[in-house]
DNA sequence: CTTGACCCTGTAGTGGCTATAGGGTGCATA
DNA sequence: TATGCACCCTATAGCCACTACAGGGTCAAG
């Protein structure tokens, strides 16, 4: 499979493949006569695992610990719980406080009656996080 | 008031109030003889509005069309609604987004029940996208 | 034999800061 | 008077996870 074939099956910008190349995310894999990459069933698989990780949120570092493990079958599962647990925690954290926002924001954004900006309800409350409910 | 009493006084890092002055989001302020920047109300009253619009999630660019009207008492209000109308959407996708992506997360890590790492459910659901319930 | 799709390397840019190096200023204390 | 210390200055590089060039090579079809 060359890069192109390997970037359309995975849903992965070719820049992105060489990139996680680059940083020892996928292995180099062979070449061909004119220098071409050439990607087997293995690599495929490794960047699917890359991606839907990337797509569930998971930082660089976080899917290098989770590949060590995937290398090493014999280890203890626990650290990839302990991983997608603490992940799962941040995520939470994030919704709540983009949910907090999104309140704020929509008191905001409600109080907008037209007009010129010098009234300019929304402008006015930027300026005063007093007039905010909660914290953000 | 020195940039310090500026930085205690609003939350913010000495090193972001000279990157905001850099891209011409804060006035370049007068200096003292010692080539100190030197703010007043206005300043603080500026930085307060920035640091708040950032908290509420607005990007740099958003923020100066915000400021622009609130430099333009005379212009309509209409923008600033539309542009915290486009961030509250925003806002919602993200919210929804990361929902999805919360739920995803939350059955795969319940799958873990301790053991080896070769028969880690955690990381076979990783490398399959197909295990996933909804579309993230 | 030229066109166009594909591939290569290397480098710079994105947003929004944050950190560091290498210096100057101002005031209190020994 | 010297010295320490907190504060200030500029300029530049680093962070994350890509993305976008520039400038070149390869290969099959028409």
């Amino acid at each position: 499979m060359k890069i192109g074939e390997l970037s359309r099956a995975t849903g992965t910008k070719i820049e992105t493949i060489r990139y996680y190349e680059r940083i020892g995310l996928l292995p180099a894999p062979a070449r061909t006569a004119a220098n071409y990459r050439s990607y087997g069933g293995a690599h495929r698989a490794r960047l699917a695992f890359v991606r839907h990780s990337r797509e569930l949120g998971f930082t660089i570092e976080e899917i290098r610990s989770l590949l060590d493990l995937s290398d090493h079958p014999d280890r203890d599962c626990g650290e990839a719980d302990r991983i997608a647990s603490l992940h799962l925690e941040q995520v939470e954290g994030k919704i709540a406080q983009l949910t907090l926002l999104h309140d704020e924001l929509s008191r905001i954004v409600g109080r907008c009656r037209g007009g010129l900006a010098g009234d300019c309800r929304v402008i006015e409350a930027l300026g005063d996080h007093a007039q905010c409910r909660g914290t953000h």
